[in-house]
RNA sequence: GCGCCAGUAGCUCAGUCGGACAGAGCGUCGGACUACGAAUCCGAAGGCCGGGGGUUCAAGUCCUCCCUGGCGCACCA
């Protein structure tokens, strides 16, 4: 929970100062009669790729170029004229390429944010984007049949890790389950357990094509078997197969809720589809979009009006036998998130269920509520190799992969390091080998042994009075060099990533992030020794790496993957 | 056929509201350990951003038409 304060940032505080200079740049330039009255631009200050281009740049004289009818630099010339930039510590201002405005901070001035991170520590980072709107963030939900795959993994570490964003980024975040414990695969279910059953019995009797076949459901009525024996053999076919049923949804649930623990993901709800049903909540979707004037019989199957919509064609909500479909069940369901109170409710889905957003999101809006407060990621699929071959996953040939057994394998550490490395909507090729292997090829460990080094620093003799020496020293007379400023640079941007990660709902960007900071960690330490014979310039270097520390720690804590102290 | 995602260096991928000379990791080649951890660092080579057309001061990014790969288009979930 985000219950602290929280501060403007440095470069956060620059980027206001400028915009705000530049824009009384432009209404005195007005006054003044250089400029024609125009409106300000919708203009962005931007961090420029190129050193040589300045520490920002604004391109505003570009965007004023139509509306004041006159050339780019011409206006910049107007502009840099009327600017008056107060307190903010800009060294010199230059017009540049076809009219950008390059502002040269002193160089200094990344030091200034040094303070605030270790003086937040664990929260540094944190924002206040969310206005602690609440978010819910629901993942994985695969049906309670099985054992949790690639695919169920790459979704759990990204909307854990998405929810841990949302959470530092100042949304009151939860995270849910689905449980489609509910409707047709249900009963199949219960079929397939049965006939497991009676195959443990010693009975001839044959898996139905379309039955699961995986080899789990044996292990569980194995179980079902030392708890009850053949006591059901002889029940009435009802009482045997539900009682299969709960005592296998039980057993399930908790093999995937134990997986995803050991891959340091905990929910705070699991929500089962059937109370939707119980709970009478089903029906009362049907009848409020009934109500609304959204459905029509056809051919004895009751049909929303998705088509109203925008969409290419309706949607059946009671089949002919009354029924009703999954998809009615998801709209009961997406409309108790919002009855809970959620302003933005997120579902992670494969790339196989994008189908079902557009539907999703019109029958939300049937139902009075903005199809805009539901976002759904969708994550392509992944690819599995080993040994430089490509793994096809198949439960029935027995080439599948579950999280247990990646955790077993490659360790949680790496593996979500690889799934969230990459953009969700990016195929993912996650190689077995490459995650195992504890080689500079492994990018996972580089951030570690960032921050494990950072630790060794500070483990080393002497350095406790560096530490409370630390407490008093000036960092800005005492760090200067290159790569001093661009680790600084670098930790100072935290909190903006942290939004642009939450902005964009992209984990991955904060896995590039800690890279980065990692290698400008790496380059200082190879270019400088952090305890040297100069007690002064060692405790300004001590609190450098300790807040590049402090940055790691929560940048890895928000992913999922620890921060090791020795490795 | 229609829709969604992808196509960027040898490989795997970033690229913010359209901005300046297109970036990273790995791999390749050449260097750096008698002081804090070499799972590291420094340097080099490597590009028709799938292709054509368009929009504009400016396009990897927007529009359009193609090509290739993945995934959808059920009274399944």
């Amino acid at each position: 929970m985000n219950g602290e304060v929280v501060t403007m940032h440095l470069v956060e505080k620059i980027r206001k100062g400028l915009c705000e200079s530049l824009e009384e740049a432009v209404k005195k330039s007005i006054a003044s009669g250089e400029l024609p009255p125009v409106e300000i631009p919708d203009f962005y200050i931007e961090v420029p790729r190129e050193k040589q281009h300045g520490d920002f740049a604004v391109n505003l004289a570009m965007m004023l170029a139509k509306p004041a009818r006159n050339s780019p630099r011409k206006i910049a010339e107007i502009l840099v004229d009327n600017l008056n930039t107060g307190t903010i510590p800009v060294e010199s201002v230059e017009i540049a390429g076809p009219g950008f405005i390059n502002f040269y901070i002193n160089p200094l001035w990344v030091l200034e944010g040094i303070p605030a991170v270790l003086t937040e520590g664990e929260n540094y980072g944190r924002v206040n984007l969310g206005k602690n709107k609440k978010a819910q963030v629901e993942f994985v939900s695969a049906n309670p049949t099985g054992l949790l795959h690639m695919g169920n993994a790459r979704g759990a570490a990204l909307g854990d890790s998405l929810a841990s964003i949302l959470d530092f980024a100042g949304y009151e975040v939860q995270r849910e389950y689905y449980i489609n414990d509910a409707g047709k695969q249900i009963e199949n279910f219960g079929t397939s357990l049965e006939t497991r059953y009676f195959q443990q019995l010693g009975w001839n009797v044959d898996m139905p094509e379309d039955g699961y076949h995986g080899d789990d459901i044996i292990d569980t009525v194995k179980l079902f078997l030392d708890k009850y024996g053949d006591k059901y053999a002889s029940a009435p076919e009802k009482d045997r197969r539900d009682a299969l049923i709960e005592f296998a949804l039980h057993e399930k649930k908790n093999a995937i809720s134990n997986a995803l623990s050991q891959f340091r993901v905990k929910y705070d709800v699991w929500f089962s589809e059937q109370s939707l049903h119980d709970e009478g909540k089903v029906a009362a979707v049907v009848e409020q979009l009934k109500e609304r004037g959204c459905t029509y019989v056809q051919d004895g199957a009751l049909w929303f009006r998705a088509a109203d919509f925008g969409l290419e064609k309706d949607e059946v909500l009671l089949r002919q036998n009354g029924i009703p479909t999954y998809f009615t069940a998801d709209a009961a369901y997406h409309m108790n998130k919002f009855q809970r109170g959620f302003n933005t409710v997120i579902n992670i889905w494969g790339a196989d269920h994008h189908g079902h957003v557009a539907r999703m999101k019109s029958v939300i809006s049937a139902l009075g509520y903005d199809s805009e407060a539901l976002q759904v990621v969708i994550m392509q699929l992944v690819r599995l190799y080993r040994g430089g071959e490509m793994v096809r996953m198949s439960k029935r040939t027995g080439q599948f992969i579950t999280l247990e057994e990646l955790v077993e394998e490659v360790g949680t550490d790496a593996a979500r390091y690889f799934f969230i490395m990459r953009s969700a909507d990016s195929h993912l090729d996650f190689d077995l080998d490459l995650a195992k292997s504890q080689t500079n090829e492994n990018p996972v460990y580089y951030i570690q042994y960032a921050h494990a080094r950072i630790c060794s620093i500070l483990r080393q003799p002497g350095v406790t009075e560096v530490k409370e020496k630390a407490e008093q020293v000036d960092i800005s007379s005492l760090l200067y060099r290159e790569a001093e400023l661009a680790l600084a640079r670098r930790l100072v941007d935290f909190p903006e990533e942290i939004s642009l990660a939450a902005g964009q709902m992209s984990p991955h960007r904060v896995a590039r992030y800690l890279h980065e900071v990692a290698g400008l960690l790496h380059s200082f330490y190879n270019a400088y020794r952090v305890i040297t014979s100069d007690s002064d310039l060692s405790a300004a270097r001590v609190k450098l790496v300790k807040a590049a520390r402090i940055v790691l720690q929560n940048g890895l804590n928000i992913l999922g993957i620890n921060a090791p102290e020795k490795m």
